[in-house]
DNA sequence: TGTCAACTGTCAGTGACTGACATAGCCTCA
DNA sequence: TGAGGCTATGTCAGTCACTGACAGTTGACA
């Protein structure tokens, strides 16, 4: 009667470790979102599943493992669509097409691998509390690492001799974060919001390295029919150098 | 006899405290160097000082602080370069000419502000351990927003409407920070090597983020006159999306 | 069913960091 | 110059993240 329809592969010691660590994720998330992330001790996550301390950190290295599952989830996804995309594409559209399968993947909520409601709640909580924040900015460093000797290897290029696979992939990133904080200063977290922003700022890439800024682009708003902008000159300078 | 030039503006009070945070900040960094960041205990550096371990707290709030006050003085100082660039120079080649001219501050060794010949090798001692490579990430993404504050006001643009402000730092930053990678993976730290390999960094900026790779530029030394490439067909897809 | 291996709890300890309180020393002003 | 005030410091106790060692419990499997 109660036998899962998916049929137990593994044996009943696996699916009670499987079982603690959930319930640990949970009650962890939920305390860290009621009551805030430094605020929370591990005593508190362990006594809430009834497990030692000793044992939470049998499960998470450190307390802060515990708020990365899903995003962990998420980076995993992005790198192997990444390796999945056509070699005919160009690096930056690469890495571009990989990020919009993730979040079309977290548009199916409740789906198998990360629930997008609660996930977006969980990278807002990481944006605000330094300490997971200086912790996901250097986990995202190493990501980068693999991405860029991915892209390396797709484009047949060495990695240690070429600049440019680690530069495309820190600049992405890069973007992406610009997004996020703006997108984070946001009222509702959506992950509507979210996609439309990176794509603004992938788009705004070009107009922003450009010598000149006429005051036309970057709006993150359509500009109401501004005035003409008085100014049409270029820049004397350009942005490359002697 | 002793009176130094420089007459002492400061009571006996004030000079004992700076004399203190000086020894802190050498002897710390001196055991840093010498055993490990993580290797070495607070204790240990409020004892090589004389000094108990909560006055060592009273100076720097965390033990990494102390290791950042280099870093903090040049970031201080490029921030202040690039609020003195003229206003006919585009924001990138702003941020450009303001880290020149923090790097020509570097290279006067043993100058008032910055011991450069330490100041590497706490770089180094940074980019090498990962919790002060946490906290210096984050660290870097509040100046990054001052940065952007600054470029939004010299180009007259509004920081919350129009994300180029923000993207430039970012990109700009990423260049740096992918710059800094290669360099810690080289062998003896040098000034010279680290500010050429930002500029190359910057220099591929646009090539890394070109549709097509063709196999030429990127590379990070002179290629030895290598065959021309076979595929000089420009990639089918472009950067910017639909 | 008994043995082994994996999972867990308990305990003691380290190290970063904090608040409270008392003391010693510079500093100021009469 | 000396009294009083303010500031820097030391001591102490405590919290919290995290770890190693050891022992007990329980699923796995022959």
């Amino acid at each position: 009667m109660e036998a899962p329809a998916t049929a137990p592969r593994t044996g009943l010691r696996q699916r009670k470790k499987q079982r603690t660590r959930e319930d640990l994720v949970e009650a962890g998330i939920r305390l860290f979102l009621e009551q805030g992330y430094e605020q929370t001790t591990v005593d508190q996550i362990a006594a809430a599943v009834e497990v030692s301390q000793r044992t939470f950190f049998r499960y998470f290295a450190t307390k802060e493992d515990l708020a990365f599952g899903a995003v962990i989830v998420a980076e995993e996804l992005f790198y192997e669509e990444l390796c999945r995309r056509p070699p005919q594409e160009s690096p930056l559209t690469a890495l571009r097409r990989a990020a919009r399968v993730v979040h079309e993947e977290m548009r199916n909520t409740t789906s198998t691998t990360v629930d997008s409601g609660l996930h977006l709640s969980v990278v807002r909580l990481i944006e605000s509390t330094p300490s997971l924040l200086a912790a996901h900015l250097r986990r995202a460093e190493e990501l980068e690492e693999r991405v860029a000797a991915e892209l390396a290897r797709r484009e047949g290029v060495d990695l240690s001799a070429d600049l440019r696979p680690r530069l495309v992939t820190a600049v992405f990133t890069a973007a992406c974060r610009a997004a996020n904080r703006v997108w984070n200063s946001e009222g509702v977290p959506s992950l509507d919001a979210m996609v439309q922003l990176i794509e603004r700022h992938l788009d705004q890439l070009q107009p922003a390295l450009a010598g000149d800024w006429g005051r036309r682009a970057g709006a993150l708003e359509e500009p109401p029919a501004s005035s003409a902008p008085g100014t049409p000159a270029t820049r004397a300078d350009t942005t490359s150098e002697e």
